[in-house]
DNA sequence: GCAAGGTC
């Protein structure tokens, strides 16, 4: 029986669409990758019977990245990456496998028959739902892949990293080269990302540029017995001149009685939500639950994976037909919160849902199962009864309600008067906070009735600025303009977050900072396009003519690209226009910062400058060091780098985690052919510094492939060892008030012995001994007096507790047989002269 | 160190 190889777009289309297909009776088992699964069964192909296996991919397999060495920013123009820089495809996720498990699959290609009686073996299948009727009808249509669509996808891939890099490494690199207080450690440009801090400023302009002005209202009340009055509404709502409202209530206040004119009672009915969809789903979290999108999307992700809905990515609103409603709904039948509601429902018929747009992507997000507060904590629970409730609203009833009006005339001038009563709740029974408030009935009366005028009187009032923009109406103004997807606007509003260009105040509103409104005012004033939210459109549509086979691949990238480089040269020749306002909110890098350590070059003090990126500066020779992020900086007890007489610098993450001395200079530039950017004195193979690796080296780290364990000099009387390269933190030898690597190495793992001495009364040495001298893998004295960590992160999630593995497990082992030795060269000199560039 | 877009 020959074989037929299916691929979806990802696992849980896999697994639908085989279930569809195979009418339930599929075997399933894990790829090779342990994401993807195989689901085999039996059917018929083109007329024959065929074993079918289907599997997915699982997002992108591709991404676009440049050629290696032009990612060194320092090195490349950014120029340069709009066309002479080569870019290539890399394996998106390489973890995954996929290329090798899509290999391993097609290794069948070159024996593929074709089928249908033609030539060709790829098809592809193209529908709109997931329903029973769809697959089988793609089933029966399949097309081919179709190259034109492939080509639009990878232009788009090519122009929004061209673009966004170039952009990005300019900005970044002429700003913080100015700047010592910009406090974002990028800088960056985005053909989604900048609109939507755009939209966000455009706000913030409003509110600055809000002149009030004062308007009057004329207020009446009439009596409706003897202890109830009305208060009616005018009919010219508000004037903006004083003396014409004046005027106003000249003409009413002397009335005595207010006539009725006309009363109506309307029967009016506010409908049923629409099935759920994700950005409105992220909308309601941000504005009623108080939870951000990126937050929101991640609670969902893990309410889907756990069974308790269904996938939370979708733009489609409506319910595909055969969609079964009822099921999930009896789920929720016993539910504690609103089981009367759905025992009511499926007692009497529930409501037909409204029709809603179909994407063609995934069903509306619904509940699969019931769940209480207890089993999903409070954040998903939150979410959960929200998509719950949200489900049992659209397959309720509208909300029926009487709207009865009363026109009064008081003199001249007309008044209203309207009121809300419920006929029947409907779906705000579940959703209460939709429900129309209760308020108390109107009199009944008729036209010509009369009632004595109360008060009437004038109310001064001033117009007032509209608020920040919130997540929620930014995700529509996203939504609107067609900025980013359902899956990646909650990542475009992130970003701008980390960036530092807003902050969420409270309301989940948007508050941009200096810095974002810097950048948007510096894009308006030197080429509005680049902030406008068209700039994506726009390009959209060229990108779609390719799609269409109306346009040439390399001809709209080739003009796209150069209307970009235009622009960006445009860009970089007036970016003394986005300066002059930097300049206003930020100070110059010499004006920053406090003295730390002395260069190395002229000896004087060079300035730490904590923000964001933290890094040294001497402003005598106007040289910028970076440093190490998220750590603290301090002065290394004045000592200096024996190469470059750099004061040396000790970075730490906090007394928990590790720490390392480094040199500013060496930091940044490599002083051996071994040494890479970034290196601090603990992967320094300087062969005699007494602060090198070479010196303080211990032996192979005990978890990672290439770090070496390094005595930390400075963390006595709780002694440290830290890999260089990953988190493993060896705590030894409390109290011990010397620590030193000694010359001699273990005979049988070759790790430096280290030489110890302890207090005289904590010593934990046998009898009265105070020195010991051993490897602390093989030494039986050392094995007990060493526990292994990770060192704990700044961040505060991971605050308060050691790493993922603790105990004193593999620190007492071996290093794994076959690993080579310990990093330490045994001939130091010979070693110095093949370093040295 | 960079974009946007997929998904886990």
């Amino acid at each position: 029986m020959k074989t037929v190889l299916m691929v979806a777009e990802k696992p849980s289309l896999a697994q639908s669409i085989a279930k569809i297909l195979s009418r339930g009776s599929m075997s399933s088992h894990k790829g090779l990758n342990g994401t993807c699964s195989v689901h085999e069964y039996t059917g018929t192909f083109a007329g024959q019977p065929v074993r079918f296996k289907m599997t997915s991919v699982c997002g992108h397999v591709m991404t676009l990245d440049f050629l290696g060495k032009y990612n060194k920013w320092d090195k490349v123009d950014p120029a340069e990456l709009f066309s002479q820089a080569p870019t290539e495809k890399k394996e998106a996720n390489p973890k995954l496998n996929m290329v090798k498990f899509l290999q391993v699959l097609d290794a069948v290609l070159p024996v593929m028959t074709p089928a249908h009686g033609g030539e060709k073996t790829v098809f592809r299948a193209k529908f709109s739902s997931i329903t029973d009727t769809d697959i089988c009808n793609a089933m029966a249509r399949l097309g081919e892949p179709d190259h034109d669509e492939a080509l639009s996808v990878d232009a788009r891939q090519e122009l929004d990293l061209r673009i966004g890099c170039a952009f990005t490494r300019f900005q970044t690199k002429y700003f913080q080269g100015k700047y010592g207080d910009l406090d974002s450690s990028l800088i960056s440009f985005g053909p989604c990302q900048t609109p939507t801090l755009g939209f966000c400023v455009e706000r913030h302009d409003k509110i600055q540029s809000f002149k009030p002005e004062t308007y009057w209202v004329l207020q009446a009340k009439v009596n409706v017995d003897k202890d109830r009055s009305l208060l009616l509404d005018w009919d010219r709502v508000r004037v903006f001149d004083r003396e014409i409202a004046q005027m106003f209530l000249n003409m009413t206040k002397l009335e005595k009685e207010a006539q009725v004119e006309a009363t109506s009672k309307k029967e009016k009915a506010k409908q049923r939500p629409l099935a759920l969809n994700t950005v409105e789903m992220l909308r309601v979290a941000s504005s009623s639950l108080g939870m951000g999108p990126q937050h929101a999307m991640q609670t969902a992700e893990r309410l889907y994976t756990q069974g308790y809905i269904s996938y939370p990515r979708t733009e489609t609103t409506h319910y595909p037909e055969n969609f079964d409603l009822k099921g999930p709904l009896r789920q929720q039948a016993n539910h504690p919160y609103w089981a009367d509601t759905v025992k009511q429902l499926l007692a009497e018929g529930i409501n037909r849902p409204r029709k809603g747009h179909d994407a063609g992507d995934h069903p509306p997000i619904t509940p699969m199962r019931s769940a209480t507060e207890a089993e999903l904590g409070s954040e998903a629970w939150r979410l959960y009864e929200y998509i719950t409730r949200h489900f049992i609203a659209t397959v309720s009833y509208d909300c029926k309600y009487l709207q009865s009006t009363i026109s009064f005339r008081i003199g001249p001038e007309h008044f209203t008067c309207t009121g809300k009563t419920v006929i029947s709740p409907g779906f705000t029974e579940i959703m209460p906070w939709q429900s129309v408030p209760l308020e108390e009935s109107l009199p009944t009366c008729q036209k010509g009735d009369t009632f004595p005028v109360g008060e009437v009187k004038l109310l001064e009032k001033q117009t007032s600025p509209p608020d920040y923009l919130t997540e929620a109406e930014l995700i529509t103004l996203m939504e609107k303009h067609g900025i980013g997807t359902d899956a990646s606007i909650p990542v475009h509003i992130n970003n701008i977050c980390q960036r530092n260009y807003v902050v969420v105040e409270s309301g989940r509103r948007l508050k941009p900072t200096n810095l974002g409104i810097v950048l948007v005012h510096g894009y308006y004033k030197i080429d509005a396009e680049l902030v406008l939210p068209t700039i994506r459109s726009a390009v959209e549509k060229q990108l779609n003519l390719i799609a269409q086979g109306k346009a040439d691949y390399r001809q709209v990238l080739g003009h796209t690209l150069d209307v970009f480089k235009r622009k960006f040269h445009y860009f970089v020749d007036s970016i003394a226009g986005m300066d002059e306002l930097m300049e206003v909110s930020f100070s110059p890098l010499a004006a920053t910062g406090k003295p730390l350590s002395r260069c190395g070059k002229c000896h004087r003090f060079m300035k730490y400058i904590q923000a964001k990126p933290s890094r040294l500066h001497c402003s005598h020779c106007d040289e910028t060091y970076t440093l190490p992020q998220n750590g603290t900086i301090k002065l290394y007890k004045e000592l200096r780098c024996p190469l470059d007489d750099f004061e040396l610098v000790l970075w730490s993450s906090g007394s928990r985690g590790k720490s390392y001395p480094l040199c500013p200079y060496c930091y940044n530039h490599p002083p051996f052919r071994d040494m890479k950017k970034g290196m601090g004195c603990n992967e320094c193979t300087h062969p005699t510094c007494q602060h090198s690796l070479s010196m303080l080296g211990i032996g192979q780290c005990v978890e990672c492939e290439s770090g070496v364990l390094v005595l930390d000099p400075t963390s006595g009387p709780k002694w440290k060892m830290a890999c260089n390269k990953c988190n493993v933190v060896a705590h030894c030898f409390e109290n011990a008030h010397r620590v030193r690597v000694s010359p001699e190495t273990c005979s049988s793992c070759e790790a430096a012995l280290l030489d110890v001495d302890f207090n005289k009364a904590k010593s934990p040495l046998p009898g009265d001994e105070t020195q010991h001298t051993g490897c602390v893998f093989c030494d039986p004295v050392f094995q007990e007096l060493v526990e292994l960590k990770h060192a704990a992160s700044c961040h505060p999630m991971h605050r308060g507790g050691p790493g993922r593995r603790q105990g004193r497990g593999r620190a007492r082992g071996r290093r794994p047989a076959g690993k080579p030795s310990a990093r330490r060269p045994k001939d130091k000199m010979s070693a110095l002269a093949a370093y040295f560039v």
